[in-house]
DNA sequence: TATGAATGAGGGTTCATTCAT
DNA sequence: TATGAATGAACCCTCATTCAT
């Protein structure tokens, strides 16, 4: 019986992911409290102790799908810095990748967004929540930095107009949730009418 | 001899506002879930059984801090639209008393964001926040057409242009909140910064 | 101003009457544990503070409800014994007392079979209700004897046709009041349907 | 490997009547209000979460046994009604069954008195116990009329004569809980006794 | 004397976590 | 590995009791 080793080690890989994915779907929808361990077990279709020997609390849970959201989040925003265009075109990329993705798979910006918004996430999980929001800031200030001088952007305190930008992206998180059932929306937000805030 | 009727009448509303008072800048800070009754009652250094003297359980504070939300909500988009000037400039007005308002005392924008954010919240009470962010959105929409047809709001989709606007103010509650421990901020956003959103 | 003394010893005295009268009925229906003291207040239109101006404690005013009945208890198995006639006519006129006073007037007696049947009573109160019992039994017990050795009461165990006798008294208390709705009656239970347990 | 289905059905069912038993007992000496879970918890040598697994609340296991009695009893006064016998002796029969039942284990009918006896019982919980009540009274009723027309039972209001066959044994119920301490009995009380209330 | 606002200990219930199978 | 029965620490809420008026 050759490579059982191998095998279970592919088997608890896969577990892990699928108990990260079906947990950020509940997480997103009701945030860290509100969310029971019984309510990924019955979403995922597993039991609940199953998910303790994977995870060591449910706490751990959470902070693994923010890790997650981090790691992609910084390579997304380090492959927007290196595109070969102008900072303007950088931040347009940008925010149609970001915006496509929160279309298509908004449970963790919604994750985060919970995470940044309680006072109850644990540190350690604000932390990197809040490192991520730190990176984004920099990104999308040092870009607008450049756009300015470049006088592809519109003039003004950069960190003020870093902070709408972010703001805006964490506020359409949220509202492509819950406003799409109160408007007729087909589809992710145009990069062009966020970007408005910068241009001249 | 016991309290007049009259007094015993004020000390109750005294009590009711403070509570609401200082349990908004609870929940504010940890949502409807994480917020522990004893968290209150010691923010506002009373007993737990106070409370519920005056309300009937904890969902119901929540619920009627986010109906004051929507009352004054509701108020406040009206005054907008009954501004004598361009639709743009109501707008305009609308942002600057929000932003200040938010800066201010942002406690009840971020119930309503956490109330908006959570399955968890209360049937009657999502009602209450959908309520408050359909009227927004509303307000905004009629405004924006009313401005293209001006000329002095940018063509577009008015929808999205309202959407767009709606996270931005959405998302700038809570950013306010934690970005600006990462960034250098001293006062609310200017609202000139995400009005260039609609401007042509 | 004379006599303000006795004036106000009157009044404290009704009070204390009425608020017993009250919370008889009151627990008659629900119990010592499942009374609450605002139930007692409502029911007497009275402050809930009042009623520990009066009484100690919740059980107090049940032990002093006990101790009444306890005592009027005691008076009428003496004036039944001092009844110039045959034993089985003393339990006759007995019975058609405690009858008709159980059909006017409930409260009481419940109130002691809620006190003998939950041993959550306090021993205070177990014990007065106990005494009732025994007292009563006993009564029961030589009236059958004597009543036995004038040949106009069955023969047998006397214990067991006393603990009949007092079982069925009291399970009528309970009867009267959760039957009747259930049966179609008119007024108290006929004494000689009793005693027929008696009768040779 | 988890355990196999049947395993843990069987399992839960033994559980479910542990609960049942050992519940009936805490709630025949105190009643329902004044038994605390912690009470039913400690009786079964269990935590106090695990009778939540099985019922939903406190008045639930109280209802659960109130129907469990309420069951038997519907068997019991069918099985009497079927005796091949007069209807005196049907009578007897299910007196005799009765008698010695409470006296053995007497919780269950103890548990229907405390229904029966407070209006703080949970208004379902009350319908069955009044159910019990009702056909009970109902059989006692025409074994009473057929035994007059018979001739072997007494004349009179059947009605009557069933309310105080009803009403001793309700009240012997909760007699020889608390009488048998006060007199000197070793032994269900014996059917004859009873049954003289109808003998002509 | 009488009131009712306020307290706080205690009870019902939930749920993260453990562990035998 | 996976399950789900069992535990127990908290948490929401109730209610007897106190006390300022």
């Amino acid at each position: 019986m050759p490579r059982t080793e191998e095998v279970n080690q592919r088997i608890r890989e896969e577990r892990r992911e699928q108990i990260l994915d079906v947990a950020a779907q509940v997480f997103a929808r009701k945030g860290l409290a509100a969310t029971r361990i019984a309510d990924i077990a019955a979403a995922g279709d597993m039991s609940q102790g199953l998910i303790f020997r994977y995870f060591a609390s449910k706490e751990d849970v959470f902070a693994a799908i923010v890790e997650k959201s981090l790691v992609s989040s910084i390579v997304l925003l380090e492959a927007a810095s290196q595109q070969p265009c102008s900072p303007l075109e950088k931040l347009g990329w940008l925010l149609q990748i970001y915006l496509e993705g929160m279309w298509r798979k908004p449970e963790y910006s919604l994750v985060v967004l919970h995470a940044l918004n309680s006072e109850a996430t644990p540190k350690k999980v604000q932390e990197m929540a809040l490192e991520q929001s730190r990176r984004s800031l920099q990104t999308y200030r040092q870009l607008i930095i450049q756009g300015q001088e470049a006088g592809e952007i519109v003039q003004g305190d950069p960190t003020m107009l870093a902070l709408a930008l972010g703001s805006c992206l964490l506020g359409l998180s949220s509202g492509v949730r819950h406003m799409t059932c109160l408007l007729d929306i087909k589809g992710p937000p145009d990069p062009e009418v966020i970007l408005r805030i910068l241009k001249p």
